[in-house]
RNA sequence: GGCGGCAUAGCCAAGUGGUAAGGCAGAGGUCUGCAAAACCUCCAUUCUCCAGUUCAAAUCUGGAUGCCGCCUCCA
């Protein structure tokens, strides 16, 4: 497995620290609000690395955090009058639920913040132990990052570039622009803990330091997070834990890229934030997972209603496939015959390059490339009268099924099954395009009238009235059957 | 202003030195009362532009142009 290391600025090798264990953190959210689609996709990109680093063998521990003390909780406390506690835990529950339709798995610890604060402190005291930082007579700590000489390294910056963006606000305390919170002494109304510089609460670097280093051995071999994080959050949690511990943090970084929205930023003053739950009001949960999963986890994905429509044909047609496939497999197996080396040589090329793609830093746009293929390869057998009797073509087709499956139990993909899942999209696609299936009924009603008196005109009259509904009439041996176009 | 990224067909998107995956749309075909679906075939002599390195470049180097992100809370 190949990843990029953010630390290193290129695709390294992956060679766990302890072989065969893994050591995965990722920065989980502020609990303070619904999540949104680029939560989404951070989640998702996490969730397929470990899937297939767990894939390959290895033990993969996962740690996600969940940040339930912080300002903007506060605020929003504040705002609703309910106490913060009561707000992170909703919106902690609600990202379980929005992360379970999305089929992201639960990480092995999902600690809190508020559960580790003694870890906090005593972070603390060790830096300002060690010089690294200090407290001020209003109750706050701070780290002294001029103390620490590769500051800046993760980022890529300097300290003189990234003073020159260094503000101090008033009524900081701070010895340098640079120095950035540890702990914070409590405002009134804030919630806080005692600790030796007075009542207060930890700051947001801070928590990620403390309980990474309470749930996983040091290195980390992985440390993740959005790219937004890289700057400061990433570099202050590096500077903490490695002025503290003397030890190397992680040794490999890797972080998502953006989502934005129709190719614009996403924003809450732009107005154009999308939660996931706005989004699977009118998705299938797994076709905003394919979308997100069909570009390069590093790029950044523009969400727009035209790309998740292309998403969405295609994995219907892929799940279709899947159902021709169970449908078959129904059938007793035919007896003798073989198929062309070929044709068996294009499912091994084919299966092959999809395990490449995914060890190449992740790579699950060529992944799902390839997974077309196998569909595309699957479609040709079921549509050939002399594969479909011959008992090699049979087996091919089996093989390609498992393949398929198990590529997804890697994605999160073509896991349910296929009637379950497209009676599912379906109800998901009339709903969107509000088709009254009352009357689609009575119009197939009066086709069916017409076809069987041979009246073809009347008939296809109405089928164009149909269309005109954006309803496809399809007519098959076993019916007609209707769709949405 | 500083740092970084990106530019591949009508659209979306892989591809980091060996001669352009895949998807959507489109065209033709098989099938069909006609369609639709499915399947088959076709659809970038070319990768923003210019110059250079090389036997060989979308891929490396230099320059130009355009777009974006970060530098402040943010996945």
């Amino acid at each position: 497995m190949q990843l990029y290391n953010t630390l290193t600025r290129k695709k390294e090798p992956f060679t766990p620290i302890t072989p065969g264990k893994v050591g995965l953190y990722a920065c989980g959210i502020t609990a303070y609000d619904l999540c949104h689609i680029g939560h989404a996709r951070s989640a998702v990109v996490f969730d397929v690395l470990v899937r297939r680093l767990r894939d390959l063998g290895l033990d993969v521990t996962f740690v996600r955090n969940f940040t339930d003390v912080d300002d903007k909780i506060i605020n929003r406390a504040n705002k609703d009058g309910v106490p913060s506690e009561e707000i992170a835990e909703r919106y902690i529950a609600a990202f379980h639920e929005d992360m379970d339709r999305l089929n992201v798995l639960r990480a092995n610890i999902e600690p809190k913040a508020t559960e580790h604060i003694p870890d906090m402190i005593a972070l603390c005291e060790n830096l300002i132990a060690k010089g690294h930082a200090y407290s001020t007579p209003s109750g706050d700590v701070y780290f002294r990052v001029r103390s620490f000489p590769t500051y800046g390294k993760l980022s890529g910056r300097s300290l003189d570039e990234l003073l020159a963006g260094a503000r101090v606000a008033p009524g900081e305390e701070k010895e340098d622009p640079l120095d950035f919170a540890l702990w914070k002494g409590a405002k009134p109304g804030e919630p806080s803990w005692e600790s030796p510089w007075g009542p207060g609460r930890p700051g947001w670097h801070i928590e990620c330091s403390a309980m990474s280093e309470k749930h996983l051995p040091l290195p980390l071999d992985i440390h993740g997070g959005g790219q937004d994080l890289i700057f400061p959050h990433h570099e202050n949690e590096i500077a903490q834990t490695e002025a503290a511990t003397g030890k190397d943090f992680a040794k490999y970084w890797v972080h998502n890229g953006f989502v934005q929205i129709d190719s614009e930023k996403m924003s809450k003053s732009l107005g154009n934030f999308k939660t996931i739950r706005d989004i699977l009001h009118s998705w299938d949960p797994e076709v905003l997972r394919l979308f997100l999963l069909s570009r390069h986890y590093r790029s950044p994905i523009d969400f727009t209603v035209d790309g998740m429509e292309e998403v969405e044909k295609n994995y219907k047609r892929q799940y279709e496939t899947l159902a021709r496939m169970v449908a078959e497999f129904a059938l007793p197996a035919p007896s003798g015959g073989k198929v062309a080396p070929e044709t068996r040589g294009e499912f091994e090329t084919l299966a092959k390059a999809r395990n490449e793609a995914l060890d190449d830093d992740l790579n699950t746009a060529a992944a799902l490339g390839h997974a077309s293929g196998l569909f595309r390869l699957a479609g040709r057998i079921l549509d050939d009268k002399a594969l479909r009797k011959n008992a090699g073509g049979r087996e091919l087709l089996h093989d390609i099924h498992n393949e398929i499956l198990s590529l997804g139990s890697v994605l999160g993909l073509w896991q349910r099954e296929p009637a379950a899942f497209l009676t599912d999209l379906r109800a998901c696609r009339i709903e969107r395009r509000h088709i009254d299936t009352t009357r689609v009924q009575s119009l197939l009603d009066t086709r069916n009238q017409a076809k069987a008196a041979k009246d073809f005109a009347a008939a296809d009259a109405v089928r164009a009235e149909l269309a005109a509904l954006g309803v496809e009439v399809r007519d098959t041996p076993e019916g007609v059957i209707w769709d949405i176009a």
